[in-house]
DNA sequence: TCTGCACCCTGTAGTCACTATAGGGTCAAG
DNA sequence: CTTGACCCTATAGTGACTACAGGGTGCAGA
């Protein structure tokens, strides 16, 4: 498997694949004689995981440690749980802010009334906001 | 008003007030004897401005595009609503995608049996997910 | 055989919005 | 006159890629 058919099958870009492996995230493939990577299914799979893991937002870092973890399949998992949970967390305080910035937004727009700007309340209320 | 002041009373960080000025959204002050920045009230506004729009999560490309707007205050707020309906339209996007993600965290932590790793349903979980 | 093209290689620099650090200068109080 | 809090500049680092420059490989068609 070549680093572009890799890539078509996660939905990553080539440069993605291969920043991954320079992060140390993706094992360093063999290489044909022409010096191309060549990935089998070990490689899809690692690739997989970390693209799912990248699209709930965990960081690479945690994605390593991930990786890691399920790599020394004695250990307790704990450890896995506190990342993911963790996680969770994080992404439940984003999304409190967002709610948050969504809400102002939406009283700010809906004010405008399309006049010259010397009037304009997104304006004014970004000027005055407490 | 020195900068450790303006800074203090804007909840910001004195590097990011000189950051601010480096990338153009800040007028440069006027300077003391000792070359300190001295900042007046206008400057307390327009960084006032600035960290709300911020807090908001309007990028610095799109804040000094409302700044310029807002100083010609003949123009039409048109662009201004642009910018912001935008901006929260963007917001309403990301939130969709953290709901979708916490979602699915909620779901694989809810698994976790505290076992070994080798039956993880979190690392199965993201092994295998579609 | 040649040529064109899609794909691959390395290495480096750019993105965003700061933050941190190094290596200095200024100023007021004790 | 020294201490310590503050200020100055310039540069590099963060995360997670993305984009480029400047080349090499492999294969189909003329």
């Amino acid at each position: 498997m070549k680093i572009g058919e890799i890539a078509a099958a996660t939905a990553t870009k080539v440069e993605t694949v291969r920043f991954y492996e320079k992060a140390g995230l993706l094992p360093p493939p063999a290489r044909t004689a022409g010096n191309y990577r060549s990935y089998g299914t070990s490689h899809l799979q690692r690739l997989s995981f970390i693209r799912r893991a990248r699209q709930l937002g965990i960081s690479l870092d945690d994605v390593r440690e991930l990786l890691t973890l399920g790599d020394n399949t004695e250990q307790s998992c704990e450890a896995v749980d506190a990342i993911a949970s963790a996680h969770l967390e994080d992404i439940e305080r984003k999304l409190t802010d967002l709610t948050q910035m969504a809400t102002e937004l939406r009283r700010i727009v809906g004010q405008c009334k399309k006049g010259r700007v010397g009037e304009c309340l997104i304006i004014e209320t970004l000027t005055m906001m407490p």
